[in-house]
DNA sequence: TCCGTCAGTATCCATTTGGTAACTATTGAA
DNA sequence: TTCAATAGTTACCAAATGGATACTGACGGA
């Protein structure tokens, strides 16, 4: 057995990063664990298989964890371990060189503008989305309570609901009525759970939301999801 | 033409640095122009094909320039744009990385443990390298004068000579004495200049010196060239 | 018992990427 | 005129990677 040799110290990280989807994983993990169908959908382009073998790969490398949970329906989280943290700089200053040098002027910006987002948040996070993404980004942002938000469901049609947990309604309602708004169950308005703890995010599972973000939200994640629940992308 | 669309920052990084041999290109170009056939030398493993196509993409992405001087033979340099120079926060940190994570315990003792080392340098710079090539990397380390040098090159018999261009000694005599220690031509003894300024590199090219590496080295630098010179990866 | 969901495997095929080796273009010197 | 050196290009083949589709296995609910 021989013993890989390099002929400079970035190809020893390149030999363990260099996968063409490996970064992007492990920018995904970086603020918690994520299921494997959550990545599937954070990663529009990337097929079943490949997602699979990235995975793989990044475990064999003991940079990411795989845990199953004997729920039902099975669910299997992964994330990163503590010495896939180390690579977190790496990460983080690719994201920024990609949001600073993006085609086109604002990050995010051909991803949301336009788009018709419903706002159901305290008052604080209202403000910054309503900023984030109505101000800079020109998304048609309305921020409004639980009650009004069931009452001008039908007029206001969003084409993306953000719903923060630290509010402690039932959110039931609005996701059935977000559910029923389309014929077509694929077509079912896409909403996204703001969550600050892992009580929260137990809320929000219960209550039928699959996807979402930890708080405080970074705002490229954000904009990613929205790009990719609303299809932006392809 | 539909404009490329991204599901996260990284992608955009990855989209223009993603290449196989990318960013080790850019880690080469990091302290000056390199010619086509250092890279070559310096990038074990790569083709001419391979390189060329790299290099291309490179310059299409505006990150490397491309500069050809109508001397004989043609040289052609390549070299980091300042857009380019963007990158090097990334570049930096993987090398940082590798070198931190590098199997075996510090970077670069395979490649010269039990090197045979011949220094021709000033005090301070002899020093520098017989702690770090001699000392922590348990390379054979012999720092000496020209003339000294030129005396018991015979019986020296180094793997590798390192010469200091800030001493302004003629070291023509030198390089035909190893030029001249090897019936084979492909088995000359290798020599690397290191320079300090543009002067100083020319008096090195038109000594013969093909090799060089501008000072202050960089220590992970000096031992991938050494590594690579000295056949110690393949 | 059957169905649906999640997280995969398995198989096959297409595309992309990489490697080898030979050939080319330019220049100046012998 | 030929040769050597540098920096390529071209043609052809092999290997790695990616994509589509179908199938599996575990679990709980209807």
């Amino acid at each position: 057995m021989v013993e890989k040799q390099y002929g400079c110290p970035v190809e020893v990280t390149l030999d363990v990063i260099g996968g063409k989807w490996k970064c992007v994983i492990l920018w995904w993990l970086r603020r918690g664990a994520r299921r494997f169908g959550e990545l599937m959908q954070l990663m529009p382009g990337i097929s079943q298989k490949v997602l699979t073998t990235q995975l793989r790969q990044l475990e064999a490398d003991r940079l990411v964890s795989r845990q199953v949970f004997q729920v039902s329906p099975r669910r299997v989280e992964y994330s990163l371990t503590a010495y896939g943290e180390t690579l977190r700089p790496i990460t983080d200053l690719m994201c920024e060189w990609g949001k600073a040098h993006a085609p086109g002027f604002q990050f995010g910006l051909k991803h949301v503008q336009g788009l018709r987002i419903l706002v159901v948040a305290n008052d604080i996070v209202s403000q910054r989305l309503e900023a984030e993404l109505g101000e800079l980004r020109r998304a048609d942002v309305n921020a409004t309570s639980l009650v009004m938000a069931l009452e001008n469901l039908n007029q206001l049609q969003p084409d993306i609901v953000l719903i923060d947990f630290s509010l402690d309604d039932d959110f039931n309602s609005l996701k059935q009525r977000l559910e029923a708004s389309a014929e077509d169950p694929q077509k079912t308005i896409p909403a996204i759970a703001l969550i600050a703890n892992n009580q929260e995010r137990d809320r929000a599972l219960s209550q039928g939301f699959r996807i979402y973000l930890m708080e405080p939200v970074e705002i490229s994640e954000l904009i990613a999801e929205i790009a990719n629940l609303t299809g932006r992308l392809e």
